[in-house]
RNA sequence: GGCGGGGUAGCCAAGUGGUAAGGCAGGGCUCUGCAAAAGCUCUAUCGCCGGUUCGAUUCCGGCCCUCGCCUCCA
């Protein structure tokens, strides 16, 4: 049994088969951030989510293309920016700069492609223009143009493909009866935004004048430039299935650039929300979160990343305070096993065994649509196991190699990084006072050494084996 | 109003037609000069009411509660 993922495109899970006819390649996007203030930590579940994904393809064998893009045009950067007096890239260069300094702390590895919006321009002028050839997008008087759902369906085309629509029955919001635009259907959505005075100097010159993109049709875009017209996975949040993946989906099959029978993605994953405290994240319930809030309470980015991939993406997950707490003495028996193994193995390389029970039952449940809690439980069961064994002595140093190869190779999807530190030479001799004053059975002198120790966060454990010193409080 | 998720121990969270993984927190024990670490151990009848079944937390129906989407949104 291969990898099996949820597709939103058929409500179901399917067996993952990449468009790659090697079944080697694997082109993958995600909808980054819009970086027009500091991310919070809901955003950042689904990027982790994203890396987790993007991670278990890469064990899996896949070789993985992975595409976040940065809008760094919007309505409400536009605000921002006349508001701050800044330019643009002024504006979002610090929020983008932020995003990438709180998506490492999370332990993501970079995606491979990190497209800006405003990059992207002429692409999406092309494929603009390509759905004005066919008709299916037009002007309006203000001089934006706009996609026709009409006109697309006329040609054949699906709209409604990501979830149940019935446009007619659409009880129209206050966003929609308040809208000026000019559009010739209320379901209809902007490709180019005409230039208005509120933009101030964001704009760029198009063939239907000054303006700028509008926001779904810069993922189409991007998306179909770097990994092709019809690619394999497109994942984001939740929320962005409807109206954002539709209208990509189509923007992108009504340019019909792929009309060959492909689709433009082939599967379509969702991350679930987060609430926190059990509530939906606001600042005047004081549960609103961005990473740098939480790393100034004294978490560590790990631990927010654990909490974040210990609930299945698909369930809404709820993010406490007291679980982050106890995510550091969770992770912390892991670094500590591990760090045990380390000791034994004395250096020893190893290559992971694959059919060893950790990695058998971690591919087995990660294989199910990514069953994460599934492969915690594959983990913690481990550490307990081999716990037992080091306190038996019954590994040998080779064994602890191994086992700790094995342990790597599957936290190259848990992506927890472990938190090592030498002691310095000061805190070892100080150490070693402390074991000879116990040797004197001078236990005062030793507890005395011990709380000094403490103090300056090193910890000093006596096993059988003598005393070990570890980073701790 | 339409559509779609959920309700499992103090908290978080998997899972299954045959009486329930894992983590945190808490209790007891072993080890220890004392600790720490580690191990062992204890703590749930799975929202409510019916139905199907030899048997349901798991399937069906109803109800209650909760969350999301319905053109800002991860």
């Amino acid at each position: 049994m291969g990898l099996r993922v949820f597709n939103t495109l058929s409500r179901s899970v399917e067996p993952f088969v990449p468009l790659d006819p090697a079944g080697k390649k694997v082109g993958l996007y995600c909808c980054g951030p819009t970086v027009h203030d500091f991310a919070h930590i809901g955003n950042f579940r689904t990027f982790v989510f994203a890396d987790v994904v993007r991670r278990y393809l890469a064990l899996r064998g896949f070789d993985v293309r992975h595409v976040m893009n940065i809008t760094d045009v919007e309505d409400k950067i536009i605000r921002r920016v006349n508001e701050s007096g800044k330019s643009l890239s002024e504006y979002t260069t610090e929020y983008e700069k932020a995003f990438f300094n709180d998506l490492e702390a999370l332990g993501c590895l970079m995606p491979d492609e990190r497209p800006h919006a405003t990059e992207f321009i002429g692409p999406i002028i092309k494929l603009i223009k390509k759905l004005e050839e066919n008709g299916i997008a037009y002007r309006a008087g203000d001089g934006s143009v706009y996609f026709s759902i009409e006109k697309y369906r006329e040609a054949g085309n699906r709209y409604g493909q990501l979830l149940n629509l019935n446009l007619e029955e659409m009880r129209p919001g206050k966003r929609v009866s308040s809208d000026e635009y000019e559009k010739e259907s209320i379901a209809d959505f902007a490709l180019w935004k005409a230039r208005v005075p509120e933009d101030g100097e964001v704009f760029w010159d198009s063939p239907w004048g000054e303006g700028r993109p509008g926001w779904h049709i810069e993922c189409s875009a991007m998306s179909m430039e770097l990994l092709g017209p019809s690619f394999d996975l497109h994942l984001g949040g939740e929320d962005l299935v409807f109206p954002h993946h539709e209208d990509e989906i189509a923007q992108s099959e009504g340019a019909c650039l792929q009309c060959d029978g492909r689709k433009f993605v082939k599967y379509w994953m969702h991350g679930a929300h987060l609430l926190v405290e059990g509530k939906k994240m606001s600042k005047s319930l004081g549960n609103f979160f961005t990473l740098r809030d939480l790393l100034a309470k004294g978490s560590a980015g790990r631990e927010v990343r654990y909490l974040m991939i210990s609930a299945h993406y698909r369930e809404t997950f709820n993010f406490t305070l007291d679980n982050l707490a106890g995510a550091n003495t969770a992770l912390g028996r892991i670094d500590e096993c591990a760090a045990k193994l380390r000791e034994l193995a004395l250096g020893q390389a190893a290559e992971p065994t694959t059919d060893s029970p950790l990695i058998t039952r971690f591919t087995e449940v990660m294989d199910d649509d990514l069953n994460v809690s599934a492969a915690w439980a594959a983990v913690f069961d481990w550490v307990r196991d081999t716990n037992r064994k080091l306190d038996s002595d019954e590994l040998t140093a080779g064994i602890a190699a191994t086992e700790l190869a094995n342990w790597e190779h599957i936290n190259s999807v848990l992506g927890i990084e472990p938190i090592e530190e030498e002691a310095p030479p000061e805190i070892l001799a100080l150490a070693e006072e402390r074991q000879a004053a116990r040797k004197a059975k001078d236990f005062a002198q030793s507890d005395q050494i011990r709380d000094q120790l403490a103090a300056q966060g090193w910890v000093v454990e006596d096993t059988p084996k003598g005393p070990r010193v570890k980073r701790g409080t």
